[in-house]
DNA sequence: CAAGTTTTGTGTTCCTTCCGCTCAAACTAC
DNA sequence: GTAGTTTGAGCGGAAGGAACACAAAACTTG
């Protein structure tokens, strides 16, 4: 239910506003923000200030930009003074970084993962270690307002259980607890799938930035895809929606590693096209970037290969864009290597099955944000409570200053 | 942008959330309200005051329920202060209804279409005279807050276009604005898409009432599907999305009336039911009912062409709940219809093909509204306007009032 | 049946928050 | 340098809900 409101939930939203602005546009003055939040000078005013004072924002002298009147100053956001600390489990690495407010890089720093199963636990630890191969140190723990993690696997949202992850062979895992507890902070842990996460990275901050109707497809050894609906991310009843590699295209097709037959898949997936190109559906990555670097070089089975798995690609990608009616479909992992050999042959086959109208109106682009798209999303959502609620962060500053003097 | 918020948008925040609450759970007291909506008894008090003042609500005695206590006094709507003019064009019929404010329906009526086609112009001409052929009589137009429609076709919920609607053989239809010229009246209409507005009424009046994930699919001649994505309607970008009867099932399959092989549609439309039984595929809706009541009489072939197209639902569905993990499958249309007889073949196909974790969450059931469900869908979002800024209708009986004195 | 208990309506005062207005400051243009 | 424009600063006012005190209307208990 919609809880009542009241002059603090006014005050609240229009906090938010500000923060939002400058953290999703970067930087700007007070009268940019006057003119982009409704409000008067002086609330601008006094909020900014307020912002100031609690070490969120501050004000740098106007940039001249030769319009007459009163220079109006700029607004920044601190990026150090609230951040989120970020972690990806995917396929092939293991990353995590500290992003701060405007969604600023603070470090990142990436490893390896060897294919094959390992324990949860072992792989928190791996995670925890990564923080302190940070270029900028290990953040303070004050300063982290909440921890996100990325995972190629089905999550369930609401308490961060990996359901499901057939890349790490893992089953009901509660990842969020156990790093939590690993971590000892006492700030939330938001564990998502991956490719809910790339497309909301890429909507901040990527390819598909002030597009409202996104449809992000990630291609790896599985395929999964996220959907931005009205500006915001698609979860599900409990965040396994965008299981899109998991929808039925062939009856009499192979069977999926899901134990469901012809699963979509099984015809796009790192196998099919590793399969195509005479290989073994399970080469590693660095088969894939043989099969790329032989078509490149003009084998015709490697291009073949490509081609056809564009073509499979588009045809699904046309019943996708019949469901969502995207305005942008974003193509990342493999795909969006597979995109500049294949693009031709994708949007044939999307033509062929889509209809008039919602295939007028959408454009099919490679991701921009590359293998940090999950991981940048999981530090956007982490920062999302102070983005929805500076004032949260209001008396922190003044809370660690009074325990350091007790 | 969201836009920042004042005093004034706080109370039209609360007064919404009285109304809404209202609108959706029917009658309660004044002190339910405190507690639904989180405000004092004296914010409830001001704020049902002034509706009651507006006359969009009333106060009656309390209930007595054997509890100490004063009595609260029970706040209803007054159904007649503010209604929505609603129209249906489906591929059969044509309906027009009245609805007032919590969803009391105060007047249907309902006429064949014959299949063939018609220009627009005469299928408005026919929607509103029905309104002459209401046994409530033609509303008042003061009364009259919007016109909803519901179409079977693409809209483009911005301004009311049908982009395409097959059954009735249009493409491009300004619908929106013929049948607000041919009313006359100075309020919005707004049209939509048959299934969009099917999954809102089942959500707010029918099978999915309190669930706000939900994938309803409305099978005829064609087939179409509406999602509710954490209780909002998923629209697209442009209004075109759940189109999931144009979804490729089958490379090597027929061809479908929208120009692409093997949509879902061919499998699993009215038209497969009947070829599966020996008809043509283009056979009435008589040939459909005779289909039905030869598989209850005990006929093996009706029999065997319900529960293979069941099969090919279920497996379908089965790729639509991996994609959307929706916590309710309804099922409206021909769809429920079939679901008495094939319930198990449906529901062992969608087994087959869906994770284990989005499966065990969701149910599958019959619609609740049948066929008016699209009507009541298009009442609902007319009343929107009310439901979302009530005051904007406050000072229109003192205007009414004026007028007439003038 | 009368006194006590509980819940809720009524009405006043107070607090929070933003708007509107006036004046001053900082820039451009001629 | 003077006029024009835009914006910051600060103050008073208005709007709206919360908190509080009190009254009213039910039930409970002996």
């Amino acid at each position: 239910m919609d809880l009542g409101q009241r002059s603090e939930t006014v005050r609240r939203a229009n906090l938010s506003a500000i923060v939002r602005t400058l953290h999703e546009e970067g930087p700007q003055s007070r009268s940019d923000l006057v003119t982009r939040t409704g409000l008067t000078r002086s609330a601008i005013r006094v909020l900014v200030g307020e912002l100031k004072a609690a070490g969120l924002a501050t004000e740098d002298r106007a940039v001249r930009h030769g319009r007459p009147g009163r220079p109006s100053p700029e607004v920044s956001l601190v990026a150090g003074a609230a951040v989120a600390v970020a972690f990806s489990i995917g396929v092939d690495t293991l990353a995590a970084a500290v992003v701060g407010m405007g969604g600023t890089l603070l470090g990142l720093s990436r490893t390896d993962r060897p294919r094959g199963h390992k324990v949860a636990s072992a792989v928190v630890d791996d995670l925890v270690s990564l923080l302190d191969h940070l270029p900028s140190g290990r953040p303070e723990p004050e300063t982290v307002v909440a921890v996100g993690v990325a995972v190629a696997g089905l999550v369930r949202s609401r308490d961060g259980l990996v359901e499901n992850a057939p890349n790490l062979g893992w089953t009901s895992v509660p990842l969020g607890a156990l790093l939590a507890a690993r971590l000892g902070w006492s700030i939330p842990v938001v564990v998502r799938n991956e490719s809910d996460l790339g497309v909301l990275a890429e909507h901040r901050r990527g390819a598909a930035v002030g597009i409202d109707d996104v449809l992000y497809v990630h291609g790896e050894v599985g395929v999964g895809g996220g959907v931005l609906v009205d500006g915001r991310p698609m979860a599900g009843a409990a965040g396994y929606a965008g299981e899109i590699g998991h929808v039925p295209v062939d009856a009499n097709g192979l069977l999926c590693r899901c134990g469901a037959i012809g699963c979509w898949e099984t015809q796009i997936g790192a196998g099919a096209i590793l399969a195509r190109a005479g290989l073994p559906r399970d080469a590693g990555p660095e088969a894939l970037d043989d099969v790329f670097a032989a078509a490149e070089a003009g084998d015709v089975v490697a291009q073949a290969a490509i081609e056809t798995t564009g073509r499979t690609l588009g045809s699904g990608l046309g019943g996708l864009v019949n469901t969502f009616n995207p305005r942008m479909v974003v193509l990342g992992g493999i795909f969006g290597r597979l995109h500049p050999h294949a693009q031709q042959a994708i949007w044939e086959e999307l033509e062929r099955h889509t209809l008039p109208a919602p295939r007028a109106m959408v454009r099919v682009v490679p991701a921009k944000l590359g293998v940090d798209a999950p991981l940048l999303g999981a530090a956007e959502v982490a920062l999302e409570s102070v983005l929805a609620d500076p004032a949260t962060r209001f008396g922190h500053r003044a809370r660690v200053a009074q325990l350091a003097s007790a």
